[in-house]
DNA sequence: AATAATCTCTAGTAAGTTACTAGGAATGGA
DNA sequence: TCCATTCCTAGTAACTTACTAGAGATTATT
């Protein structure tokens, strides 16, 4: 199963992207709307800054902008940098694989495949794709 | 990550299946072939037999047998028998979803489509065909 | 009837992971 | 200087993982 981490990544990064519109975006800010702890989201937002996916700026007014534009985020970008890896199996995290057995392993090609059908999905979808769902559903919202 | 679990389970029934012959296969030969301790290979079995995918025999010669063909189990069956769910976040675990925030959650078709990616794969993998890549490569073997 | 090979069930456990909270240091605008 | 913010490290309770261990139940063979 997909971690908190990887879960609190994927809507910190679209909250960003919905709410941002150029100007830095806060954690508490994000607390607030995504119903996080200040505490906690400051550790998924580290993995981000370091990644390279968020631009942090220190001090007072300071807060959190997209590195790039939202289109050029796929949903695997950020889960990878929350997550680790993505990979179904151990075996899989290096490439090329250094497992001993992986030479007579039957189900390898299998683990190749799951990982595959992962990987696929996830880097098709981009972070404007998700940002534009969020701010629909607030649209949706307002309409009611 | 897929636990060791889901992956012995994988590889018993693989072992089986390409084994068997129709005859009982005992834990002592799979331990050997698949190098895992009869111990632990107890505990995923009894996942296994469970979930209706494997006929036990008790006493002495008894052993296992599929409870169908091999081309009737999907990789899915024996994953989901093994780790409980594939379902990458626990919202998705249960139909319908009954966590509160669902109506107003913007990743939950994200999670949805990625549990659907999972699913399309390994449900449309028989341990047929993995039977076969696992005899596949014995016959390489002794043709090295 | 005894033996031995097998499956069955429950308990235990060391190590690792998860999902946080907490405190304080560093930064920089007002 | 004050204060809002990010940054860094440590701590922790609960849970999970990946096993090992022991004792019991079942059944073919002798």
């Amino acid at each position: 199963m997909i971690s908190t981490k990887g879960r609190y990544a994927l809507r910190l990064m679209i909250d960003i992207a919905a709410y941002s519109n150029g100007e830095v975006v806060t954690l508490k800010e994000i607390s607030k709307r995504q119903d996080v702890s200040i505490k906690y989201l400051e550790q998924v937002v580290s993995l981000l800054t370091k990644a390279g996916l968020l631009i942090s700026i220190r001090g007072n007014n300071g807060g959190y902008l997209l590195a790039r534009e939202a289109k050029d985020y796929t949903a695997g970008d950020i889960l990878r940098a929350a997550e680790g890896t993505l990979a179904p199996i151990a075996c899989l995290q290096c490439d090329p694989i250094n497992c001993e057995r992986s030479s007579t392993c039957s189900t390898i090609d299998f683990w190749r495949g799951y990982y595959k059908a992962i990987t696929d999905y996830v880097d098709n979808i981009t972070l404007e794709d998700l940002a534009n769902r969020e701010k629909e559903r607030i649209g949706n919202d307002y309409n009611i």
